[in-house]
DNA sequence: AGCTATACGTACGGTGGCGAACGGACTTTC
DNA sequence: GAAAGTCCGTTCGCCACCGTACGTATAGCT
């Protein structure tokens, strides 16, 4: 650990932001801590921040208000919080609270929606990530419909293996399933599993991975689909 | 059928323009039919066009390029077809072909991306059209993990019935299937029960709405949610 | 050291959807 | 008007996952 602090760098948006549009938005950047079960954005309510995660994981959920059972997704350092913030400039109906504790940085919902509106770099750079969020959410349709819990959780283990510096995250069956939406017992027997072949290692809340490749071969292909997808997004604006 | 020939303002989208962009953009918008496999969109090319249906249905399919398995889904006169038009400027990894035979409007993908970048209302329209998309895949998510094939037939055919002018579609058993991604057999069961309860009446290819209400009743929730989702759009856009 | 809460292990019946196969009815073709 | 193709109806064994319940081990508290 050379540094405890992470720079802003390190959120994988901002890092793919043109020279210009950084240096531009950098003294505006917030460095803050979140720690776990803050509400970063609450549903019904116009943010005043939008969110750039590095270390720190978020967790959107969709259709709070609504009547569906609410499913949600994680956003680490490869993406933003609060997209609303562009796309409709009324409230979300979706709310985001953090799962686990880290830093991050926080900018101005005007001063971002202004610096949006300009068109330029970030103006790009936001709409290939929206762009890559209905691709995700288009494969999320399928796997969820085609693939065994098996498949499932070795696509979330990996994801969250990305999300952390280290080969180790710190959560248990219980929140995996409610994360899931599958029950404690399809996890524990998916993981047992995994830790039999070698693949995981875990015990009371620490989950370790030990054979990364072994286990993107147990994935479904819904892990590639989407990280490459990402990676896209990063190479793409290095370019200019 | 007063009128054969279907207006823009069919178009949900073209309708929630405000008056000075629409008439800008009516002179360019060119009327066409569009026939049954017609590939509006192939993957990995460039698109010239973007396409605004009124009577004719498109069908989006996602991951084409990839491995997975390709899933679908339907957009008609309540959306566009072309949005990587303005969220990316590459090629999409998705492709679009022509569903249910009708008409539409289709304008040069540059100019459109020219008048979206000029920042007025066609791109705040977009922009919360998108974030539906959004809404509507992670609805989907849940839909396609927690519904039984009863309900999410009904969710599809209340979306079907939506799109078309009267009350009767003509698909098949097997197309639905094929649509849904489960077995035909499901399909024909699911479809029985609605019709020994006379919610629907269907022969050979003909698909005639009996009780609409029923109907809602027996889909899951994710139908209001997503279609209240989209009437959000015309409604929030009708204001100004 | 013992108690308690938390996290993981295991078992059991029930069911929704799957794959495969086959039969019946209607429509089109020549 | 017979053959062929299309569309729908039904059945059967199978399995992943579910809900429920209860047992066991580890960590933390006092």
């Amino acid at each position: 650990m050379k540094n405890v602090t992470a720079g802003p760098k390190q959120n994988h948006l901002l890092s793919a932001l043109p020279p210009m549009v950084y240096t531009r938005l950098l003294p505006r950047l917030q460095a803050r801590m979140f720690s776990v079960g803050e509400i970063l954005i609450p549903a019904n309510v116009k943010q005043r921040y939008v969110y750039f995660p590095t270390t720190c994981i978020a967790l959107l959920s969709y259709g709070v208000g609504a009547i569906a059972t609410p499913r949600t997704w994680p956003v680490g350092n490869e993406g933003i919080v609060g997209i609303t913030a562009f796309l409709g400039e009324s409230t979300a109906d979706s709310q985001a609270e953090i799962q686990v504790a880290g830093e991050g940085f926080q900018l101005d919902a005007r001063l971002f929606r202004t610096e949006f509106k300009l068109g330029g770099g970030l103006q790009l750079l936001l709409l290939r990530y929206v762009e890559i969020l209905i691709t995700q959410a288009s494969q999320l349709v399928i796997c969820e419909h085609s693939h065994t819990i098996n498949q499932r959780l070795c696509r979330f283990l990996l994801r969250a293996f990305d999300r952390v510096p280290n080969d180790t995250i710190e959560t248990t069956h219980e929140r995996i399933a409610s994360l899931m939406g599958v029950r404690r017992v399809s996890v524990t027997e998916a993981a047992g599993r995994l830790q039999a072949d070698r693949v995981i290692d875990y015990s009371r809340g620490h989950i370790t991975l030990l054979n990364r490749p072994e286990l993107e071969h147990q994935s479904c292909e819904c892990y590639v689909v989407i990280k490459s997808a990402f990676a896209g997004l990063r190479l793409k604006s290095k370019v200019k």
